[in-house]
DNA sequence: AAATGTGAAGAGGTTCACAGCG
DNA sequence: CGCTGTGAACCTCTTCACATTT
């Protein structure tokens, strides 16, 4: 079966439920949000300019019902036409601005070994929203590396580079598990807000700051756990 | 706040819940119990041999409550000696079980560019029971590097190389988003049960195929939804 | 006729409160 | 007394069924 479907939050975001452009949002499905925003944004490319919350789920191929996506869709306002579906590209507006996606986002890249650098490359490269403002890194080797304008700097630049950049919205740590939580606590002490963390650690960080992480040794454990499960 | 919580499944996974050595497991929680056994690893490392639900809970440091813990671990069987805790070494040696880490897995990378190469280079070194087997990638110029004792082969070669492997037990691809889903039905044909792709796109695989994707943009989404509602 | 929007029912995970046991 | 183990209450998300609207 198929089964890849964006991480999702649970007990955590449960909290964060709140207003947005004054319509209450359940926090809990922001994935299926942007697994929908980029369905549309793939049919809007082929000139597909309605969809149906079957046809939808159909582009989104993996266990979502169109019943789901009508309730999800309903949250954020009555946006289809009875009999007929969603206009596509009114539907993609709405998504980008509730997923935050319509406007530009400055992003720190800690740690510029492979990882950051595969990072830095696919957001650059595939994700325009997203603007790769710093890089930052402590081996000498790595240091003074360029990439397109940017210099990756030594980490204890850190502060005062991001306060000659006007800060940064997010910072990507892909850093050693012994560095993680050191790190995580100079750029939210330096006022960023948004943490993706790759390294496998569960990070603590001041109330203000949301983390998230990425866990391969964990996602891989979910498929052992699985592959074990149907010997 | 801090929410670093490893991907949970939701719908998908409900589907999956079975027996487990006469054991019935709740397949929901597989990422908490992941979470667990890594806080084990660490203490066991400093020599603690008990730990409580409420210390356990202290261990994994986010939104995991020694309820929770008592719930999950008494559906593994009866584990903790009551007024007293449980042994870290023989909650260590079931957990290892139940997840599928008591034993090596044979791993495949397809796409060998900086992202694959990262992801072999974090497992070799720090997942010892994740052994890579075998790399792939399509680049003329990356086809025929060395890696430790492995060469990078060419993505046509897959079959033969799976052949001749006699098999791998998951395939983790961090290849192009075009090139993702032909792949991921080329190593499902060759009998790869299990799927980690890192492509931004909703594969669709053979019904007993586990596949499970890491969507670095999707993350960032959830990241930037809550930056935008905490304007 | 067709597809949305939605109250109500259902399912499943989490929390509570306390019984049970060492 | 302390901490586990667990049925029951609770709560949230999902699914169903159909009224509603174009």
């Amino acid at each position: 079966m198929a089964i890849s479907r964006i991480a999702s939050l649970r007990a955590g975001l449960r909290a964060l439920a709140g207003r947005k452009n004054g319509v209450r949002v359940n926090e809990f499905n922001v994935p299926r949000l942007f697994l929908y925003h980029r369905a549309l944004v793939e049919v809007s490319k082929q000139g597909v300019s309605v969809v149906t919350s079957e046809s939808l789920a159909e582009l989104c191929a993996n266990d979502v019902t169109p019943t789901q996506i009508r309730k999800d869709l309903s949250q954020l306002g009555t946006l289809g036409r009875r009999g007929h579906g969603y206009q596509v590209a009114a539907l993609l507006d709405l998504l980008a601005r509730v997923l935050g996606l319509d406007q530009d986002w400055r992003i720190a890249i800690v740690g510029f070994g492979y990882l950051g650098h595969a990072l830095t490359t696919f957001l650059s490269y595939r994700e325009e929203r997203f603007k790769i403002a710093a890089l930052f890194d402590k081996a000498p080797d790595v240091i003074g590396q360029k990439w397109n304008d940017l210099t990756v700097r030594h980490i204890d630049e850190l502060e005062s580079t991001l306060r000659e950049l006007g800060g940064v919205d997010i910072a990507v740590l892909a850093v050693p598990s012994k560095a993680a939580q050191e790190v995580a606590e100079r750029v939210a002490a330096a006022g960023v807000d948004a943490i993706l963390n790759f390294a496998p650690i569960a990070l603590r960080v001041p109330e203000q700051v949301f983390a998230r992480n990425i866990d391969l040794a964990g996602e891989l454990s979910i498929l052992t756990h699985y592959l074990t499960g149907s010997d």
